[in-house]
DNA sequence: CGATTGGTTCGGATTGTTCCGAACTCAATT
DNA sequence: AATTGAGTTCGGAACAATCCGAACCAATCG
């Protein structure tokens, strides 16, 4: 009775599953699941909307609704008397996204500075002053990743506390 | 002759590769290539090298070689009177890094303004004032994009200035 | 109780990715 | 002219990801 998904919503998840699953890593049909549920928004979406609307079958609506629960990507809330779950996106999504990138940006910084001890050593061993390394690359990096995980760092407090007013 | 790498070397090789076949979509070998590569820095590394020290067949080598230079993640020179290729990462892959994720934050944010379009169309549609869509969530995703774009932005120009000054 | 609703689990089938070996090309050497 | 060096191309083999159907379970309904 609640079917009949417009064309619009319908060519909308799929090019928005098309971004998230390249930038998210996720499987084709979790992607949608995802895009499906942002642009369904707060009333919530069921697992046979999915089925349906996805044009999937259960047990791939199943696995990927609760791979995605279980990274905390998506919530549900229940209605009284109905035992269907309403999914909808976890609203710290945002602040989710900024932790993810900067770990990323931290573990890559980390990488860096061991390739300069590495980088390092070696040039020290070298014989009669002649360094085989340049580490201006790994230090301007390293630079850039403090920076901008630096400045998201900064957005990030402003988000939470904009958040905590509400 | 110049062969023999050393264990330090082959572990970072594997540990970079691992983070970068993740962070940039790339195969197994292709990654441990350009790791390979941003660890032997300005010396160079050769066809053979990667044969020899990556394990791999020469076509697999070939395929991602060329792969990753189609990219621009990679340039070569060459020495006088030398047909080998001597491969190096390319010296802008900081600013190359930086505009990739400048670009995917654009379209991330193009495809939230599609879809507050989308939800307000819905929302004048729907029957007595009782707007399905609320699009704080958009619009909170679309500042967000919009600051961190401008600070990385910032970010890109003093890098850019760097370089030339050199 | 039996049927229906709302899902989960498991064993493949299908599809996609990644790599390899063999045969090949093109230049430079002998 | 044959050989060697440096690499490319192509046709699968091996492996991995993704999805499906069938069988199943647990609550609720009639």
């Amino acid at each position: 009775m609640n079917s009949k998904i417009c064309n619009e919503k319908q060519d909308l998840v799929e090019r928005l599953g098309v971004f998230m699953e390249q930038k998210e890593q996720l499987a084709p049909v979790a992607a949608r699941i995802l895009s499906y549920i942002v642009l369904t928004g707060k009333l919530g979406t069921t697992f046979e909307d999915l089925v349906r609307d996805l044009c999937a079958s259960k047990s791939t609506i199943s696995t990927h609704l609760n791979h995605l629960a279980d990274l905390k990507r998506i919530v549900y809330f229940t209605r009284p008397g109905d035992r269907k779950k309403y999914y909808t996106i976890n609203e710290d999504s945002i602040v989710q996204s900024i932790d993810t990138m900067m770990d990323s940006w931290m573990e890559q910084k980390e990488l860096h500075q061991e390739i300069k001890v590495y980088k390092n050593k070696m040039n020290s061993q070298a014989i009669e002053g002649n360094p085989k390394f340049n580490l201006d690359f790994h230090d301007n990096y390293i630079q850039f990743l403090e920076e901008v995980t630096q400045s998201v760092s900064t957005l990030r407090s402003k988000i939470i506390e904009k958040n905590t007013k509400l």
